[in-house]
RNA sequence: GGAUGGGUGGCCGAGUGGUUUAAGGCACCGGUCUUGAAAACCGGCGUAGGUGCAAGCCUGCCGUGGGUUCAAAUCCCACCCCAUCCGCCA
């Protein structure tokens, strides 16, 4: 969401921010709106000016036994004039608040311009990816070892969804509670366990709404399946007036996230890389105006922390801006090697949305004895992906005879297992 | 699912048709006093929009949307949300 008045004193930036972004230019459709809309509230403000006056005088005339006919006529002419242009003025604001809800935000300028995910830039390479030879994947890998099983879940929910057994379902248990251990204990998180439906202005509140709709699940009851965490962690700040000395804010949870993935048809069809439901340990900052770009630095740094630590070879790109979300001013995904597939995949997504969210929702800091109050800033990160990091660990700790190595770190969190082997 | 009570500025809270220009309190800010602080006292203190060089003036907003009225926080209708109790339930 947008500040008009910053639209109105900066049109050109504007436009540019949304043409960098692979938008159309919207600050002629906007300032219009805006124009013709002020233009209405002049008239209409002028006329309600006049009939607060001539009420007060009927008032005042009546409490005095005087005839009030003359002002009586003088509101009911008025009040001929004023319905319409009430009407007018709603449906320019409507019309406006339609158009702006749906803008996305503007890159940070030092996003680097592109098309695509082809012109993403990396950043920096941690680990070597091993060249295993007659490297399998995932699912050959899980299936093999009786624990990964897709006919199980197609039948029981459909494609796109995944039944873990024995060894695998604990380390994807492990995966997560390792990752929000370690960013409870040595990043500052505060685990948050939040529902995982939420109501519309929730989703509004981030920004999957109102356009994003059809990535979404809707119960019968109209609440909506949180697609990641992020929804209601940062949420958690919307209409509150928080004290700038009580910021960042930094919360993590492990959910499951669902999304409908009704554009993906034909990707990933197979595994658990693309799935309506995922475990994934979201990480939330709220910061100050004056922070978000250092917390954003952090967050990536705590992201790519999990992947260390677990030993996997991984790639930070920042994110052009024809491949930015729709909230993001600036992101950074983290790529894992998969060596069943022989390349990079996505498996966290660091995203810094300024105050574009917090505008939406209202989330406002001020300082101790301040009088104004500023939007704060939003951040989210994955930290990481549950489902794609035991894809990882599959694919990466595979043996020539099938078997996977647990990653040391995870060995307490498996009951000492140290690897899952074939099992009945 | 049923019943009842509610929704007013950052917070609490008064207000059942026109002296409300939303009382009062808390918090906060400025000042007086004080060695300093506290207390006390004085003043300030919501938001969005319009207009003006400015001081200021004007308009809207009391959960949301309609309606009644010359005039609505106040009356009417619908909806949303919250709390409590009952029922059901992990």
């Amino acid at each position: 969401m947008f500040d008009l008045r910053w639209i109105r004193d900066n049109p050109a930036a504007f436009d540019d921010g949304l043409t960098r972004k692979g938008s159309a230019p919207a600050a002629a459709v906007v300032l219009d709106l805006d124009v013709r809309r002020r233009a209405v509230q002049t008239t209409l403000q002028e006329l309600q000016s006049r009939r607060n006056e001539a009420s007060k005088g009927i008032g005042q005339a009546l409490k005095q036994g005087r005839d009030a006919a003359d002002l009586v006529a003088e509101v009911a002419a008025i009040k001929e004039r004023t319905p319409a242009l009430e009407e007018e003025d709603r449906q320019l604001g409507a019309s406006l608040d339609q158009i702006l809800a749906t803008l996305p935000n503007l890159p940070a300028e030092d996003v680097p311009d592109g098309p695509d995910e082809s012109g993403n830039v990396e950043l920096r390479r941690v680990g070597t990816p091993v060249a295993l030879v007659g490297a399998k994947e995932h699912y050959d890998l899980g299936e093999a070892l009786g624990l990964m099983d897709f006919a199980a879940a197609a039948k029981l929910s459909g494609a796109r969804f995944t039944v873990l057994r024995g060894a695998l379902a604990r380390l994807e248990r492990a995966l997560g509670q390792f990752m929000l251990d370690l960013h409870t204990r040595e990043h500052g998180y505060t685990e948050v366990s939040p529902p995982l439906m939420v109501r519309t202005e929730a989703l509004y509140g981030t920004s999957q709404l109102p356009k994003f709709a059809e990535d979404l699940f809707r119960t019968e009851t109209g609440l909506w399946l949180i697609p990641t965490a992020e929804v209601p962690l940062t949420n958690l700040a919307a209409d509150q007036i928080l004290d700038l000395e009580e910021l960042p804010l930094r919360l993590t949870a492990l959910t499951p996230c669902f999304r409908a993935e009704a554009g993906a048809a034909g990707r990933d069809t197979r595994g658990m890389i693309r799935q309506h439901q995922f475990w994934k340990v979201e990480m939330v900052s709220i910061t100050s105006p004056d922070d978000s770009q250092a917390e954003h630095e952090r967050m990536t740094q705590a992201a790519e922390t999990v992947l260390t630590r677990l030993g996997l070879p991984f790639r930070t790109v920042t994110l052009c801006t024809g491949d930015l979300g729709f909230a993001a001013q600036k992101t950074y995904d983290l790529e894992v090697w998969l060596p069943g597939q022989n390349t990079y995949r996505e498996i966290s997504s660091c995203s810094n949305c300024g105050d574009f969210q917090a505008r939406r929702m209202k989330a406002r800091c001020r300082a101790r004895g301040d009088k104004a109050t500023r939007f704060v800033h939003t951040l989210n990160g994955s930290g990481v992906a549950v489902g794609r990091a035991l894809v990882a660990v599959l694919e990466n700790y595979q043996q020539s005879d099938g078997s996977i190595l647990v990653p040391e770190v995870l060995h307490p969190y498996m009951g000492g297992l140290t690897k899952i082997e074939t099992h009945g």
